[in-house]
RNA sequence: GGCGACGUAGCCAAGUGGCAAGGCAGGGGUCUGCAAAACCCCCAUUCGGCGGUUCGAAUCCGCCCGUCGCCUCCA
């Protein structure tokens, strides 16, 4: 089956066609470095980056660029207003916006040119529009004449006529045409500025787009990506420029934006200037990346999101499930040491695993595939994901209730389900590893030291002085920590099995109030421990 | 005001003409010292409302109600 990818232009699903076999030239709209970034961009580039990872699945060679907007009227302002330069400002932010990417699980762009490195292209662009008749200069200022583009208004789907109706601020008298947009604006006293052929200045947000997909991916792109509040004007804009300079249409082969996260349900969208921002480094330290995952993938890339606490505490039980289903199954496959049973209640389940994770039409790929192939429909697969998790779940269970250790052949089915689930979560860029925060480390060094004290019997006082200590917790504040990201998983083990050990010696001698003690206390810290018939388990939440 | 989306169980959410995926929560059971996880069973005769087209509609059409986005910086 052919994928399909709805476009924004057309306001259809198309067939996926691109411009050069087998490669991709994606482009999608990068962070304005005025601040930190929220969790409404990581929405966005995280449905980017499931795009780019299907598409690579299904073997196209994606050349993947993200901007970064490192000029423009906020960046100089609160450059300003902290006394430090836009250089340094937005030298900080990308610091910050990769290692927030990094802990999301985002994958890296293969390029992020940067505005104030692609000025000369832009300038060059400008002139050639002015020549062409699609720009007119005033006064150090140039403007793009939307007049002079016939297309302008088809992305967004209004025409000049109904926008001019429409327009609630108040114009620039020198414009010919209230919609024209700057393309260039002449500096301002102490502003940052280039030399240019209309004076000392810098660009206007739109062109820079255009200057660096055209430089780094060509005249024409496969995929161009944002959220639906970048479709008008800036996209539009994009459009009438790129075209304009180029003379090739279309620009983009397939427009892709994703709808919108709301914090609350009274409130509109999640934006900076607004306020209502949840930071992405406040959800990593809250959060384990799969769980944003899994919430972000749970509903349509298209749909417009809320942020709630119970949506995001449902994606983090799914995603638990996901990972236990991984964890359970690998801890089978691990021990050797009951004997293999080719028991006949054993036969059915791993049946219908082998299925399930094989490869004809009934099988999970299919329907993984089938479903991200309708416009990346993400919940749809995600729910496959899930059906084979429970396979693989009732597949363990039957040996579990065998008490039975499985036979080459069971292994090796056991085996394929596991490795299918690893490999198309990895499509999704779920991780199902539990991986624990740098507060939960610091809490559990804690308890382990409490309790240490209080029972050097069970817990060994000299085994906890073995284990590193965990980083301090980062204070809460918004910028305090430099590393937004779980990271505590070296200090978080030894820990957590010095607690453990101590809790097994305690149930040796049928202490059950200090053992049940124990695991409510790691239970708080997000630690369950399991007690099974082959001894302690444990996760992280 | 203009343009465009959307409205599915307690919550989140797929499904765009043929008897309603999945997750969370909830109830009952198996297992367990007690738990947890996992497994089994139950949980929308119904898809905002009212009409219409059709043998047949959550899915198509019309009207109404509600929510959201864009029209201005914005992922």
């Amino acid at each position: 089956m052919a994928l399909r990818i709805y476009n924004t232009l057309t306001r259809r699903k198309e067939e996926f066609v691109t411009l050069a076999p087998g490669r991709v030239a994606m482009y999608v709209c990068g962070p304005n470095l005025y601040g930190p970034s929220h969790v409404g961009h990581a929405m966005s580039y995280l449905v980017f980056d499931v795009i780019r990872r299907y598409l690579e699945y299904r073997g196209y060679r994606v050349t993947h660029v993200q901007n970064f907007t490192d000029v423009e009227d906020r960046i100089i302002e609160a450059a300003r207003g902290e006394g430090t330069t836009i250089q340094a400002l937005a030298a900080r932010y990308i610091d910050r916006f990769l290692r927030e990417m990094d802990g999301l699980g985002v994958r890296r762009a293969d390029h992020y040119p940067r505005a104030t490195e692609t000025i000369p292209q832009m300038v060059q662009i400008i002139q050639e529009l002015e020549r062409r008749g699609l720009a007119y200069a005033v006064d150090g200022d140039v403007f793009y004449r939307v007049t002079a583009f016939p297309g302008y208004g088809r992305l967004s789907g209004r025409s000049l006529d109904e926008m001019q109706a429409g327009a609630r601020i108040e114009v620039d008298p020198r414009k010919e045409h209230p919609m024209d947009f700057v393309l260039w604006k002449a500096a301002k006293p102490g502003e940052p500025a280039w030399h240019s052929p209309w004076g000392p200045g810098r660009p206007g947000w739109h062109i820079e787009c255009s200057a660096m997909s055209i430089a780094m991916l060509g005249p024409q792109l496969d995929i161009h990506g944002g959220g639906q509040d970048v479709v008008f004007p800036h996209h539009e804009n994009e459009i009438a420029q790129s075209e304009g300079y180029t003379g090739r249409h279309p620009f983009v082969r397939f427009w892709v934006h994703n709808g919108l996260l709301r914090l609350t349900a009274d409130e509109e969208k999640m934006t900076r200037h607004l306020g209502n921002i949840v930071s992405i480094r406040e959800a990593l330290r809250r959060f384990h990346p799969d769980t944003i995952r899994v919430f972000v993938l749970s509903s349509h890339y298209r749909s417009p999101t809320l942020w709630s606490p119970e949506a995001l505490e449902a994606a983090a039980r799914g995603a638990e499930r996901l990972r236990t289903a991984v964890e359970n199954a690998d801890d089978l496959l691990a021990s050797t040491a009951r004997p293999a049973a080719a028991a006949a209640e054993m036969a059915r389940p791993f049946a219908e695993l082998a299925e399930a994770a094989g490869d004809g039409g009934a099988a999970i790929r299919a329907r993984f595939e089938a479903a991200m192939d309708d416009d990346f429909n993400a919940p749809g697969g995600l729910a496959s994901l899930f059906d084979l998790a429970s396979a693989v779940n009732r597949a363990v269970d039957a040996a579990a209730r065998r008490r039975a250790g499985l036979t080459e052949e069971q292994r090796e089915v056991l085996g394929r389900g596991v490795a299918r689930l690893r490999e198309l979560g990895a499509v999704l860029g779920l991780r199902l590893v539990a991986t624990a925060t740098p507060a939960q480390a610091a809490a559990l060094y804690r308890l382990a030291q409490e309790l240490s004290r209080e029972r050097p019997d069970l817990f060994d006082p000299a085994r906890l002085r073995s284990v590193p200590q965990p980083a301090p917790e980062p204070a809460a504040g918004e910028d305090a920590g430099s590393d937004p990201g779980p990271s505590a998983d070296v200090a978080f083990r030894p820990l957590v099995e010095m607690v453990a050990e101590g809790r097994v010696r305690a149930r040796r001698a049928k202490d059950w109030a200090t053992g049940d003690r124990v695991r409510a206390r790691l239970a708080e810290l997000g630690v369950l421990l399991e007690d099974t018939p082959d001894g302690f388990k444990w996760r992280v939440r």
